[in-house]
DNA sequence: CGTATTCAGTTTGTCGACAAACGAATTGAG
DNA sequence: CTCAATTCGTTTGTCGACAAACTGAATACG
């Protein structure tokens, strides 16, 4: 993405040290852009990640870069071959239903957590990200919606106060983005309306403490997501996809 | 009696004078045995994990080790101050009421799913953990039954089939190693039995597929475990352990 | 006497280099 | 012409070195 240009370099003759980067920003650096590349399936699942290509795109030593592919292969998201390379972690569809079964936990667990413990400068983070999911319904940028929507749910298994369950629940939302992807790009508009004012009972219930009826909706929202992948994976047969 | 020197605390057996291993075990040998002595406090919640010194010990570079160190942040087993050092994780009491909500919903929901979806193969190594827990306990061997109890849920979680519940779940009990090992060493021996009891149980519902029976006896017996600490805590004002 | 500053000392973050391990291409035998 | 052994090239795993950033003590200054 970033080509160099010779004639940079000579018009930067004058500066004895070239990248003013600051001390402990390298592999902070490479992780969190990779990271964004492998979700946003810039990377192809499979693709591989070599260290020194890495290192001359990042204009960089191969030790931050090595730091960043061990992080990102222990989150799970690159899968290191031994005495090999390291390649980007696939997506197994076969796992899809045990995917959907945790997701739809968390969703549950985390909105019944933050009807019960939910504060009220909390519920304005929320509001904001439900504001910003309805705003990009109505600009139709699929992108954004993914964002807006993975914040809102983090903004509320925030609320939720349970640590645990709010980092299984990120995790499980980016990792979904890989999927949400492929379906965002697939379906008409009649859906993200739908999911606007799911969202809006759901703030509804959380910020009236009702835990049951949070949980309830919650269910039944992921229910929905769930079964649109479900009902688009099984129109186009992408089952043959051995990524 | 805070300063303690990691050296004496992680032993070398190696001796002989062929540092032949293997090209890639290096930061996995690093990253494993320093885990097993997070977990068994071996080294203590706080204690600095110096470069250097940890090369010297293990006798490699600081290469391998800033891999298993970089690993074991991900983790969340270690924290890094940039620039500074890392240290090992501090346990957070005031996180303990949510760490019993994680776990005893993962107890739960891997159990019922185990009632679903187990096989007969996994019956039989889900006895035999059974089994190697109700001998620690004849035997009193604390350190054994923390493993056995742990090895025994992990089975029954891997039995359910969804690997996102066994990673949680794993990390879980892994790191409640920390804080049974404390436990552990503090009650009567009439619980132990108590717990032999309710294993027995649970593998009964679990092997005749009674989801529901199932879910209702891993409840019970999370909320058996929880209780249990509970009491220890507030028995011993470990309140001002602010470690 | 208290506060700001300077000056070591220590530990990390990054670098370039080298050899082992593996896959691919090449060669040789049947 | 097929298949096995060998060589070659590429990529990783590990190493030692160096400079930056932070700590804490010693010092200067009000």
């Amino acid at each position: 993405m970033k080509t160099q240009d010779t004639t940079d370099k000579l018009a930067k003759v004058d500066q004895p040290g070239k990248p003013d980067r600051t001390r402990g920003s390298g592999a902070q650096t490479v992780y969190l852009q990779l990271r964004q590349a492998i979700l946003e399936l810039a990377l192809e699942p499979g693709s591989p990640l070599d260290e020194v290509t890495l290192s001359e795109q990042f204009e960089m030593s191969r030790t931050p870069i090595r730091e960043a592919l061990v992080r990102l292969v222990a989150e799970g998201l690159a899968k290191t071959l031994p005495n090999r390379n390291t390649v980007v972690a696939t997506i197994d569809f076969a796992q899809l239903p045990v995917y959907f079964e945790a997701l739809t936990l968390m969703y549950r667990v985390t909105t019944r957590a933050a009807a019960i413990n939910r504060r009220p400068e909390q519920m304005v983070t929320i509001r904001g990200f439900e504001a910003a999911y309805a705003d990009a319904v109505e600009r139709r940028d699929a992108l954004d919606m993914i964002q807006a929507n993975r914040d809102f749910h983090v903004a509320i298994a925030e609320a939720g106060g349970n640590s645990y369950f709010t980092a299984l629940f990120t995790r499980l939302l980016d990792e979904g983005r890989r999927i949400l992807r492929i379906y965002y790009q697939s379906f008409d508009d009649r859906l993200p309306h739908q999911y606007v004012d799911e969202h809006g009972s759901i703030v509804d219930a959380v910020e009236k403490g009702e835990a049951n009826r949070a949980d309830a909706l919650a269910a039944e929202h992921a229910a929905q997501i769930v079964r649109q992948i479900q009902s688009y994976i099984a129109r186009d047969t992408v089952s043959d996809i051995t990524l």
